[in-house]
DNA sequence: ATGGCTATACGCTATAGA
């Protein structure tokens, strides 16, 4: 089954590229991230239309999680993070999904706060967000079920995961907090899919709307599948849809998924 | 580079993103 991850920058802005591409690529499962939308908002007929069931987490103007799944409704096991009452963004959003053979697939949908200006309140809050999916992630892990987290970490793992260590250097993307707070997850032992099968890097997931990031293709690697052992074990590819991160009215973000054996 | 571009909202200017 084909599990993915896509930052949409706006689900309304980007509908018709968003059904463009499921209806393209066909993932079992797409995680959105940034939909920007009220739950009111949410424009799950479209979905509905294509044969995607879908659940939503929204917030008004920013934020906002989904996730879609085809030929079937997803079976919600969590909505946010527990350890901060006051958190009251829309950024995490988890479910049981079926594979075609009937396993049952844990799978969360994770919008990671951004964290600039570092340092700041907005870095502090990054990194106490992290440790809180830290918990939620060996909560999951310690069911032995098969499970994905996948999202918009807003990570840069490593040096090779960015155009440029220089232009980045002072960025919360980059912070050695973040990538230790990351690593922490990873230590636990979740595999970070596009991590290991690309182990040379130059991977890119975004490209900025300015200075031309497309063009001269600088980019860098934040948007992360984090598998399970159950789930890793049966990793047969991963990948970046990147052709579609060069069309008209495109997500800064482009498409990213695994593909499991079931 | 407190830059560049894009999306959203009690909109014609501000905020957030990364």
């Amino acid at each position: 089954m084909r599990i993915a991850s896509f930052n949409i920058n706006g689900i309304k802005a980007r509908l018709p590229r968003l059904l463009e591409w499921l209806e393209e690529t066909k993932p079992d499962v797409a995680c959105l991230q940034e939909i920007k939308t009220q739950d009111e908002g949410f424009p799950a007929a479209e979905f509905e239309k294509i044969g995607y069931g879908a659940i939503w987490h929204g917030q008004k103007s920013f934020n906002g999680v989904a996730i879609l799944t085809k030929d079937q409704e997803p079976e919600e096991t969590k909505r946010g993070l527990d350890g901060e009452p006051e958190d009251e963004h829309s950024r995490y959003l988890e479910a049981n999904v079926k594979s075609a053979d009937g396993k049952t697939v844990r799978v969360a949908s994770i919008y990671l706060p951004n964290g600039n200006p570092q340092p700041g309140p907005k870095f502090d809050f990054k990194l106490r967000w992290m440790k809180r999916l830290r918990n939620r992630a060996t909560e999951i892990w310690q069911n032995e079920v098969p499970a994905v987290l996948a999202g918009d970490y807003n990570v840069i793992p490593r040096d090779n995961d960015v155009f440029s260590v220089k232009a980045m250097e002072s960025d919360a993307l980059m912070q050695p907090e973040s990538r230790q707070a990351y690593q922490r997850i990873l230590n636990d032992g979740w595999t970070d899919a596009l991590g290991v099968s690309y182990p040379a890097g130059k991977i890119w997931t975004y490209w900025d709307y300015r200075s031309g990031g497309w063009q001269r293709d600088q980019g860098f690697r934040i948007d992360h599948l984090l598998l399970s052992p159950l789930a890793a074990d049966q990793l047969n590819r991963c990948g970046v849809d990147k052709e579609h991160r060069g069309r008209e009215k495109a997500s800064d973000h482009a498409p990213t998924w695994v593909e499991l054996n079931f």
